[in-house]
DNA sequence: ATGCCCAAAATATTTGGA
């Protein structure tokens, strides 16, 4: 019988398999300070209790470029989950072990050069696949699934949804050919009638107030009306998009291009989103745009978006 | 109407981003 204690100074509990103990275990040992976490541990099964779990998506527009960045965000925000887009790496030259060490269990679907998708998660997962069902000719890597095994399992999809420019063209054919079958694996998971959310880079600007200049984009593929139709249909199959659920108003951004000091003109749009299935949206207590993230050193492009559920 | 800036692969310039 697991033996379940507490882990001094936070609110995850460690349970413990026959033979382990805190003090005998050199592995267990991790969980109570001595030694860093080390999550890869089978005697051990970590669960988080009586807490929120705070899961957080963040396009990182590149791995290498973003080690230091990445690395100081996930020890002062600490997500319990964290979605990550464009690692921009294969999955061999990805730096799992950098973040095994601070806790985290490692998931990725790369890719050379560009796209590419992760699962950072602190809570075991189960069942991880790979890629956006519908399309067996389709080689680039932009959606990762997991469930995680909190108190209350929740399955988490990380995508990454093509940009589509320019539009009209083949881009935005292939955009919008992604986006039916974001329709049809969300129509999928919506039956299984669980909590679990869909969350990432959906290159969709929803509506006009998620862009401080909404006419510059009225062409683009990330604004045009028939990309904003397909986001909807999705949203309108029963998702809650967990931003607008709690925040209504202009100027909240996601995005911040690096160019002509849209930064520091707060010329942005929001674009990184988290779509909830019924059941998860009942967990939710809050969302946020972690935007002062912008403002430092070597930033991605994109800021951290996150929930915390009450799960 | 276009570039501005940035990352990656390659190693000078192109591709992709949004």
């Amino acid at each position: 019988m697991a033996k379940t204690v507490p882990e001094i100074g936070s609110a995850w509990t460690a349970d413990l398999q026959d033979g382990h103990d805190a003090d005998a275990c050199f592995i267990c040992a991790g969980f109570f300070g001595v030694r860093p976490v080390h999550v890869r541990c089978t005697t051990i099964t970590r669960r988080k209790t009586g807490a929120d779990v705070k899961i957080a998506t963040f396009n990182i527009n590149g791995i290498k470029a973003r080690m230091e960045a990445l690395t100081d965000w996930l020890t002062e925000s600490a997500p319990d989950v964290a979605l990550l887009q464009e690692i921009k790496s294969i999955d061999e030259n990805f730096p799992r072990e950098h973040f095994e060490d601070m806790g985290y269990i490692v998931e990725t679907h790369g890719q050379k050069s560009f796209n590419g998708v992760a699962i950072l998660s602190k809570i075991p997962l189960e069942d991880v696949t790979r890629g956006l069902p519908g399309d067996d000719e389709d080689e680039q890597a932009r959606w990762i699934e997991a469930t995680v095994m909190g108190d209350t399992p929740i399955r988490v999809c990380g995508l990454y949804l093509p940009n589509g420019n320019p539009a009209p063209g083949p881009k935005y054919d292939y955009k919008l050919a992604w986006m039916d079958r974001l329709h049809a694996r969300a129509k999928d998971l919506l039956n299984q009638e669980v909590p679990a959310l869909m969350a990432g880079d959906y290159n969709i600007i929803p509506q006009a107030e998620d862009a401080k200049r909404p006419d510059a984009w009225r062409d683009d593929a990330l604004f045009r009306m028939e990309s904003r139709e397909a986001f909807r249909r999705v949203l309108n199959l029963g998702f809650t998009e967990a931003f607008r659920a709690t925040t209504l108003g202009p100027e909240h951004y996601s995005f911040w291009d690096y160019q002509a000091g849209a930064w520091n003109r707060n010329d942005g749009i929001r674009i990184d989103h988290f779509l909830l299935t019924p059941q998860c949206a009942d967990l939710l207590g809050n969302c946020w745009i972690e935007s002062d993230l912008r403002g430092r050193d070597k930033p991605s492009d994109h800021v951290p978006v996150w929930v915390e559920l009450a799960a």
